[in-house]
Parts: C-alpha cells; structure tokens; sequence
DNA sequence: AGCGGTGTTTAGGG
DNA sequence: CCCCTAAACACCGC
C-alpha cells in the first residue's frame, strides 16, 4: 500500500493524538514481532518520515522505525474494537493505535536515531543534474530506476507510473537515455504529484485507509495506473500496460516516448 | 478450484 | 557492480 502520501498522512495524523503522549502499554499479537520489548513508560516525543519509512523519538532517546510495506495500516480506534489482521496494539494514555497488516510483511524496529539519509526525499526539491548523474551507466527501465528508494526516497509503483505518463517519457526507456530536458520535467513532477497526492490524503485504490479508517482522494486523480483499456486523459489513446521488473505498468503509447 | 494479480523490500544469482 | 527474480504472506476476483 503506501508510498510517500499515505505514509505522510499517517504522520500528519498521528502528530496530533501521540506527540506528548506516554504509551501505557504495549501488546504483541504476531509472532513475527516478538523482537519488540515491552514500550510501557516510554513518550513518543516526534513522528517523521523520510520516504516510506516512518520514524518516532521516544522519550529515552531510542527510535521506532515502521516499514509499513505493501499493507500495513495504522488505526486509532475505540477500546476493544480489534480490526482483522492486527500486529501490534500500543495504549496510549488518550487512545489506541493498532497497527493492521494483512500480508505481515510490515516491519518495526526499536534502534538508536538512524543516520540523516543522503537520499532526497520525494517531497522535497529534486535537483534534475543529480538524477542524471546517478542515472549515468544505469540501463534499467527509468521507471525502475525511479522506484529505486537509493534514488528517491518515497516513489512506489502507483506514482511512477503517474509521474512518467505527466513527463511524457516512456516508463521502458533506460535510465541513462534521458536529456538533461527530461530529468528537469522529472524533478519538478514527482514533486508536484506528491505533494497534490498528499494534499488528497492519498491513493485509496484497493484498500488503504487512514488512521481514522477514511480513504484518499487521488484515486480520482490517476491519469494512467489501474487504466488499461480506458483512453488517456491527453490524447485518448488507448492506456496500456506493461510489466516492469515484475510489476504493473501503465502508460499511453501516444504521450509516452 | 486454481491461478494471476495486489501498495514493498530484500537476498541471491546470472 | 548492475539488474532481474523470487520470496516473505494473505486475500480477492475471474
Ligand atoms: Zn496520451
């Protein structure tokens, strides 16, 4: 599910019910989470993100680091109600955080505070010289190359797909074939749909939801992904789809060179 | 019923 | 290195 919108809606939203707030009590409920201590006692003291990831402080100085994968979900809920697939359910004095994950594929670490990453962020400016040069002797898909998070930290299979079809660039193009020109488009794009993405509280396309359980918006803005067949918002051709490195792809062969 | 598809990341092999 | 594949897991729809 998430990439950089959902995720950062996540923060947005939990900054306001957990920042200040000590947690009660801890409960493990999958296995695969057991190398989790007991967090009783602790305060969580900031909540960030730097692309998909999601990084709490804790009071002691220690950090929460979530991956929340292809279906974590976090939800704040009324006691007692338990939601299917539940991992890990945090008390807080003013409310409950269960973090919901069906696939199990979610991670949690507590470790010290991670190293500032050297990896832009998808909401901040990207500068269009530093992609072409970390694009130089790469012969991979562009599209790949810009799922890659060592590239940008935040882009996922939804916003590639909607970020090349706005640049007009053809997601099977290798990497290192773009003009200055095309990475200059790139830049600015990805961060004008992330940032439009999560001004829409995200993509609700299959079934992401937010903390209180409502869904996104941009979903209704999509010009390519999840459009096969339907006729591009441009120029009407007919959007097609690929399968990149073993994921879907979408784009209009008419736009898209 | 079985297969192909689903937002991500990682290890491993060619 | 570079890049793809498979796997981690559960579910949904055809
Ligand atoms: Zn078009």
């Amino acid at each position: 599910m998430p990439e950089l919108p959902e995720v950062e809606t996540l923060c947005r939203q939990l900054r306001e019910v957990i920042v200040d707030r000590q947690v009660l009590s801890s409960h493990v409920i999958d296995p695969k989470l057991e190398h989790l201590p007991p967090l009783a006692g602790k305060t969580v003291r900031s909540v960030s993100r730097h692309g998909k990831k999601m990084v709490w402080t804790l009071s002691d100085g220690m950090c929460l680091v979530f991956q929340l994968r292809m279906t974590g979900r976090f939800f704040w809920l009324e006691k007692d109600e338990m939601p299917p697939h539940a991992r890990l359910e945090l008390f807080f004095r003013g409310g409950r955080l269960v973090l919901s994950d069906p696939r199990r594929f979610a991670t949690v670490q507590l470790c010290s505070p991670p190293a500032p990453s050297p990896v832009p962020d998808g909401l901040e400016k990207l500068e269009p010289r530093r992609l072409a040069e970390a694009a130089r002797r790469r012969r991979l898909p562009v599209k790949s190359f810009l799922m890659d998070q060592k590239t940008v930290a935040g882009i996922g299979n939804i916003y590639a797909s909607e970020i090349l079809h706005e640049a007009g660039i053809d997601p099977m193009r290798p990497a290192c074939s773009l003009e200055p020109a095309e990475w200059k488009k790139i830049a600015a794009l990805s961060t004008r749909i992330l940032e439009k993405a999560v001004k829409s509280r995200g993509t609700s396309i299959s079934d992401w939801r937010d903390l209180y359980a409502g869904h996104g918006e941009y979903q209704r803005q999509l010009r390519v992904y999840g459009r096969k067949g339907e006729p591009c918002a441009k120029c009407r051709r007919e959007i097609r789809r690929v399968v990149i490195a073993g994921r879907s792809t979408f784009f209009c062969p008419e736009c898209q060179k």
